[in-house]
DNA sequence: ATTTAGTTGACTAAATTACTCGGGTATACG
DNA sequence: CGTATACCCGAGTAATTTAGTCAACTAAAT
C-alpha cells in the first residue's frame, strides 16, 4: 500500500465522477476542467480504473465514464490500489525470501502495517465522501468553474 | 501524509535501533548490515531523524545512534513525517487558495484523509512493534546475519 | 459524413528515491 | 600523540516514478 499524489488524483477524479453521476456519463474533459488534472494523465488513470472494473466507459458524443457500481460499493483502497498496482512492497517481492530464504524485518513489518492502512481505507466508501456537506459546497462552486476560460484573460 | 518506501526504510531502521537499544549505541554500519540498506542512504535518513529529535548520536569508536526517548514515546507517524517532510499536499501548498481563492476538492478531501491516516499511525508506538513475537524472531536471526560475509563466496 | 470522446502506445520532462563519493569532525583507546 | 571509528555534510548521479504530451485509432451519436 503506497500513498502518493497519484492515488490522490485518482480519488479526486472518482469523487468528481460520483458527484456528477446523476447527469449521465462524465467526460474526462469535464473532470480535467473542474479538477485541473491534465486530460492525458486522466486517460492513463482511467485506463487503470477501467481495467480494475471501477468505471465503465461510454463512447461517442455525450459519452464519458460511469461508476461501474454504486458509490457505496466503491472504497478508497480499491481506487488507490487500481492506480498504484506496483505492489513490490519489499525487496523480496512479497515472497518473503530475501535473507537466505527467510523473511526480512521490512517484509513482515510493512506487510502488516500496510494491511492495517488498507483496511482502514476500505472502510471509507466513495459515497461517504459525497455525503459530506463541505465537499458538496466545493463541488457546487466547481460546477461553474473551468480553468482557462476564454473570458479570463491573464497577461495581455 | 505520504507513504513511500522512504518512510518504510526509516521505520525499519528505527525498529532495528529499538531492538538493539540495550547494548549501547547502534552504528549505522550494523543497521546497514542487518537490514541491507546502504550506509550513505542511512546517513541521510538519520540526519533527518536527528533533526526531528527522534535519535541522538554518539561520536567516536563504539558510538552510533540512540533513541532520543523511550520507544513507547515514539510512533510511526513521527518517523514517516521526519523523513518525508515535503508536505505540499495539494497544489495550493496548504493555503487552500488554488481556485480563485477558494479551496479545491483535492485540498479538502486529502487533508482530511491524510489526517485520519496520520492519527492512525500515531497510535502505533515503536515499542508495540518491538513487542511482537514474530519481529523478535526475525531480529534474533538477523543478529547472526550480515550481508556479504567473507565466508560466503558467491560467483567465484 | 462529421464530430465527440474513449483507447492505445510511444515518448518526454520533472521530481523523487536510492545511492555513491569524498571529504570533513569528534572521540575513544593504545 | 596518532589512528581508527563513526558521525556529519554536501555534491553528484542513476534509476524510478510522476505527470504530461502527441499522434493515430475506434466506437457511437447526430
Amino acid at each position: 500500500m503506497r500513498l502518493t499524489t497519484k492515488g490522490r488524483y485518482a480519488v479526486t477524479a472518482m469523487l468528481d465522477l460520483a458527484i456528477h453521476a446523476k447527469q449521465g456519463p462524465v467526460s474526462l474533459n469535464d473532470i480535467s476542467g473542474r479538477q485541473e488534472i491534465s486530460l492525458s494523465y486522466l486517460e492513463q488513470l482511467f485506463a487503470k480504473l477501467r481495467r480494475n472494473e471501477l468505471v465503465t466507459s461510454v463512447r461517442g458524443p455525450g459519452g464519458g465514464y460511469r461508476l461501474s457500481r454504486g458509490s457505496l460499493e466503491i472504497n478508497i483502497a480499491q481506487i488507490v490500489d487500481a492506480v498504484s498496482e506496483s505492489i513490490d512492497v519489499t525487496r523480496c517481492e512479497g515472497k518473503g525470501d530475501c535473507q537466505g530464504g527467510e523473511a526480512c524485518l521490512t517484509h513482515y513489518l510493512w506487510c502488516d502495517l500496510s494491511d492495517q492502512i488498507h483496511s482502514f481505507l476500505e472502510g471509507i466508501s466513495l459515497q461517504s465522501l459525497v455525503d459530506r456537506q463541505e465537499i458538496r459546497d466545493i463541488a457546487a462552486r466547481q460546477d461553474g468553474y473551468q480553468k482557462n476560460r476564454i473570458d479570463v484573460v491573464d497577461g495581455l
